[in-house]
DNA sequence: AAGACGAAAGTGGTTGA
DNA sequence: TCAACAACTTTCGTCTT
C-alpha cells in the first residue's frame, strides 16, 4: 500500500485492506472503497503487434495514450525521403501525404473528443490510471483501424474501458459501464467483442474472485464474510462448478452463502442488485453450492 | 407483508453442421 | 447461414417466516 495513504477519509480508520494489485484499497471498518490510482504495474504491450502498433509504439521518452496528439501525425513525406524519388513516385507521394493528412486530422479530432469522454467515464467509475491508459490505447488502435465507423464513439469508448478493466483484473460489470456511459449494455458488449476480436486482444475469462471485494464492500459485509466467500469460491472452482457460468453470479452466490454462514444475512435481492444479476441466478448458483460443497450443515447451524 | 423458491417462456450469443 | 444449445432473465404463482 502506498505510504501516503494512511487512513480512511470516511471514518478515519487505519484498518485498511490493500487488495492485491487491483488498485483497490478498502476500509475494513466502514467498507469504503478508496480505490487508489496505483502505479502502472503492467507494461505488456507485446500482444498488439499490428502494423499500427508497430508504427506508434512508444520508444524513447515515455508518452501517454490519454493525450490525443501524441506522435501519430503525418509520417509520410518527411524531409529527405521525398527527394530520393523520381517525379512519378513523387506525385504519388504527395497524394499519399494529403490523404494521410486528412485521415490523421480526422483521427485526431475523434480522439480528442473520445478521450475526453473516456476520462469522464473512467473517473466516474473511479478506475485506476493504468486502466484508463490501457483503454485509451485500445481506443486509439480502434480508431486507426476504422473500427469506430458505424458505431457510436461512446460505445467504443465504453467497450475499450470494459476490455481494459478485464485485462487489468479490475472487472466492472457491463451494467456499471452502462450506467456510467449511458450506453446500452448490449451495445457495449457488442462493441467490446467486436473491437477485441478485430484487434486480436486476448482476454481471459474474468475470475469471480475479482468481484468479491467490491461487492462485499457495497453490501457492507465485514471482512470475515468476505474471506469466507473467497474460500467458498475456491472450493467451487475446484469442483468445476464455475466453468461456463457467469462470474458475477458465482461471486454473488458465494457472498450470499458466506453472509448466511456468518450470520450477516442479506436478502437475495440485495446481493442480486449489487452484482447485477437476478435472484434466480443467485438461487441457482446457491443451490449448486450447497449441494456440491456440503455447506448445508453450516448454514443450518446458524439458524 | 416480505422474502425465498421454482416453473415456464423469452433473450442474445456461441457453436457446429 | 441457420438451427440447436447453454446461460441468464423476466414473470408469475406458491410457500415460508
Amino acid at each position: 500500500m502506498p505510504n501516503y495513504i494512511k487512513k480512511c477519509p470516511e471514518c478515519g480508520s487505519i484498518n485498511l485492506s490493500h487488495h492485491k494489485e487491483k488498485g483497490e484499497i478498502i476500509c475494513r471498518d466502514c467498507g469504503l472503497v478508496l480505490e487508489e490510482k496505483m502505479v502502472d504495474f503492467e507494461q505488456e504491450w507485446r500482444e498488439f503487434d499490428s502494423e499500427q502498433a508497430e508504427r506508434v509504439r512508444r520508444t524513447g521518452a515515455p508518452s501517454t495514450w490519454t493525450k490525443f496528439d501524441r506522435g501519430l501525425g503525418t509520417d509520410i513525406g518527411q524531409k529527405g525521403d521525398i527527394y530520393k524519388l523520381e517525379s512519378k513516385g513523387r506525385n504519388k507521394f504527395f497524394r499519399l501525404r494529403k490523404w494521410q493528412y486528412r485521415v490523421s486530422t480526422a483521427i485526431e479530432r475523434n480522439l480528442k473528443l473520445a478521450l475526453a469522454e473516456l476520462k469522464r467515464v473512467a473517473s466516474y467509475l473511479k478506475l485506476p490510471k493504468s486502466v484508463e491508459e490501457e483503454a485509451a490505447r485500445i481506443y486509439t488502435l480502434a480508431v486507426q483501424r476504422g473500427l469506430v465507423r458505424g458505431r457510436s464513439m461512446e460505445s467504443v469508448v465504453a467497450g475499450a474501458l470494459y476490455a481494459a478493466c478485464r485485462r487489468h483484473e479490475v472487472p466492472r460489470t457491463l451494467d456499471e459501464l452502462s450506467e456510467a456511459s449511458g450506453i446500452d449494455k448490449k451495445e457495449i458488449g457488442r462493441t467490446y467483442r467486436f473491437v477485441t476480436r478485430e484487434l486480436g486482444i486476448r482476454i481471459l475469462p474474468s475470475n469471480p474472485v475479482d468481484y468479491i471485494p467490491r461487492f462485499a464492500s457495497a453490501l457492507r459485509l465485514n471482512p470475515d464474510t468476505q474471506s469466507k466467500a473467497v474460500e467458498i469460491l475456491e472450493k467451487a472452482q475446484n469442483s468445476e462448478l464455475t466453468s461456463g457460468r457467469g462470474p458475477t453470479g458465482i461471486a454473488a452466490a458465494s457472498l450470499y452463502v458466506a453472509a448466511l454462514i456468518n450470520g450477516e444475512k442479506k436478502t437475495q435481492r440485495e446481493v442480486a442488485d449489487v452484482a447485477g444479476v437476478t435472484e434466480v441466478t443467485i438461487r441457482n448458483r446457491y443451490k449448486e453450492l450447497l449441494k456440491k460443497l456440503k455447506l448445508k450443515d453450516q448454514v443450518k447451524k446458524k439458524e
